[in-house]
DNA sequence: CGGTCCCGTTGAAACCTTTCAACCCAAGGA
DNA sequence: TCCTTGGGTTGAAAGGTTTCAACGGGACCG
């Protein structure tokens, strides 16, 4: 593996100067097409790379987004981060997937590393979106795009889906089904993302004038699928009298689990029970009785991101914005039979 | 956002020369303790962020790895990713996952931008792992590991798991338990891992002196969830004579819908059906009926893989290896009742 | 034939860090 | 007092690219 070659050896071996090479490369219609021709010769006949650490040394910026996500096993992060990834192919940039695994101190070292390397800009779905350490960052000429997640003050752009709407849209289509007696499953609630689907779920109880002791909560440990076939067992051991007609769960995982459980036991969805998800995952869709859901624009939420950062970036007069998507329910069996 | 601040100014603000700045950067135990303390001040002045690409320009070599993959969405990559962060991490470095969505165009720019960064080395799961874009890669002076995939010479590093290994493990344990009329599920056969799936499948079989008649093959268009199920109607019905009494499934997901479709039609598995899958995926072990899967070392596989395109960018008399890991059996409920 | 203009090319400067030989000075030994 | 030693610090050079003012030469116009 010989030494990387630098401009410097293509210029000599082409017989010009070194500016003419970087002509070439950056702006090839000054040069005239013999000698062009010449340069890319030497290049080829040279293997030579153009350092980008040199050019970003000299250019000032990089080529490169990132993102820094909390769980690459979780698909609605790589979705966004497909999102994201399209909008930064689209502006000739690429993408890096950082995984932070949920912990702070991988989070840090990402954030520090990245800054270091100048990258344009960073998305980030912080373990704490309050973090100072997300200050530092831009304070040191980063510009951060927080995704799915809030913070307290509006010194950052940020983008999120408004998940209080969400779980409206859940239970008024279950009441616009007919049920009068609904279960909500979810938790814990020290999950930002749990009360306020719970509150949309309550909103659209009391605003249809229902009795509130006919929203039974059926808190979960986890938003796991083997939470959720807990919560079955328990949901299904209450007196059928009683028993809620539709269960609207926080999370796709839960919905799943649920569902197992009732057809493992020989309970019907939605005869005995209607079901609404949230996430609209791939799995969601591919169920043995398809789920009715609540999806999240993840491409669209990725995509802004990208563009908020770049316009961070580039724009001296950037103004931070807060934007908030819109939740849609896709209905499917779970609910309507 | 004042202009990042470099050395040189760090250097003025505390009064002394820019080479001491950088030892206390680099060889902090060369320089007095209160020099020390009040350049350590400067730089929290300034907030001074030192220039990765400088660095790397004078050092020559970068602190990152890169993982190019294929599927983002799929649980195994992710894995793999993570055994690949944590042999990264442990050696100081960043690791940066670069989703190519299967796409031969995304992945050549991804490889470039790579080299151009002289990263210290690429994991990559190629498109086409015989593609002369990788050549060229390691050639450029960028060490590359091929994971999950093997190329026809043996010019590279690999790292994959024996599927035709895999494929035996499988069905020597429904022979174990009892079975003599078997389902192979998958395909398309264009995929070399369903291809040596069967392969193995197969060998068991007649290992076992079992009549070849008797192991039937069910093709599929793809590894879903939602072939899985079409399959199962397929299975199903066959008539109860000659039915297979058990099924082996080329991944986890064609299991899974195989599972939902017997569920939904009343059938009991394993007492109808026994399933085996592949994968181990997380939603294997939280299935209706846990499933019996034949489980990849993945995390294992990222690590070995780190560690691999570690030494070739460090041993002079490095020698390539392809080394392959031996896949298990979990037996759950879904073969054992 | 002389003067302009434009195109293509050149060479040096700048970007920021790290390294290393050289230097200074105080302390200790002769 | 002079010399040695060594810890602490310095300043210049190197690393590869991009940019830009300047330059050379040919073509065109007068």
């Amino acid at each position: 593996m010989a030494k990387a070659s630098s401009v410097k050896d293509v210029a000599a071996r082409a017989g010009v100067s070194l500016g003419t090479v970087s002509n070439v490369l950056n702006r090839p219609e000054r040069v005239s097409p013999d000698t062009r021709a010449r340069v890319e010769q030497a290049m080829r006949d040279l293997g030579f790379v153009r350092n980008e650490s040199a050019r970003q040394l000299r250019a000032g910026r990089s080529r490169t987004l990132a993102y820094v996500l909390l769980d690459a096993r979780n698909p609605f992060f790589t979705d966004v981060a497909e999102g994201a990834e399209r909008a930064a192919e689209g502006a000739g940039l690429s993408l890096f997937m950082c995984h932070s695994d949920n912990r702070a101190a991988r989070e840090r070292d990402y954030l520090a590393h990245l800054v270091e390397q100048r990258v344009q800009g960073i998305l980030v779905t912080p373990v704490d979106p309050d973090a100072a350490a997300l200050a530092e960052v831009r304070r040191n000429g980063t510009p951060v795009v927080i995704v799915d997640r809030t913070r307290s003050d509006d010194e950052f752009c940020s983008v999120a889906v408004d998940d209080v709407l969400g779980g409206r849209l859940a239970v008024e289509h279950l009441i616009d089904t007919g049920h009068t007696r609904v279960a909500f499953i979810g938790g814990p609630d020290s999950i930002g993302q749990v009360r306020d689907r719970l509150e949309g779920a309550r909103r659209a109880w009391s605003d249809a004038g229902l009795p509130e002791d006919q929203l039974t909560i059926v808190p979960t440990a986890s938003l796991t699928v083997v939470e959720g076939r807990s919560a079955g067992e328990r949901v299904m051991g209450i007196s059928k009298r009683r028993r809620p007609t539709a269960a609207f769960c926080a999370n796709d995982l839960l919905a799943l689990g649920l569902l197992q459980q009732l057809s493992t036991s020989g309970a019907s969805v939605p005869g005995d029970l209607a079901i609404v998800g949230y996430d609209d995952i791939e799995y969601a869709s591919a169920a043995a009785v398809p789920l009715t859901s609540v999806r999240q624009p993840r491409q669209e939420l990725g995509r802004r991101a990208a563009e908020l950062v770049l316009d961070e970036a580039e724009d001296p007069d950037h103004v931070h914005q807060q934007v908030t998507f819109t939740p849609e329910l896709i209905a499917r069996r779970s609910t309507l039979g």
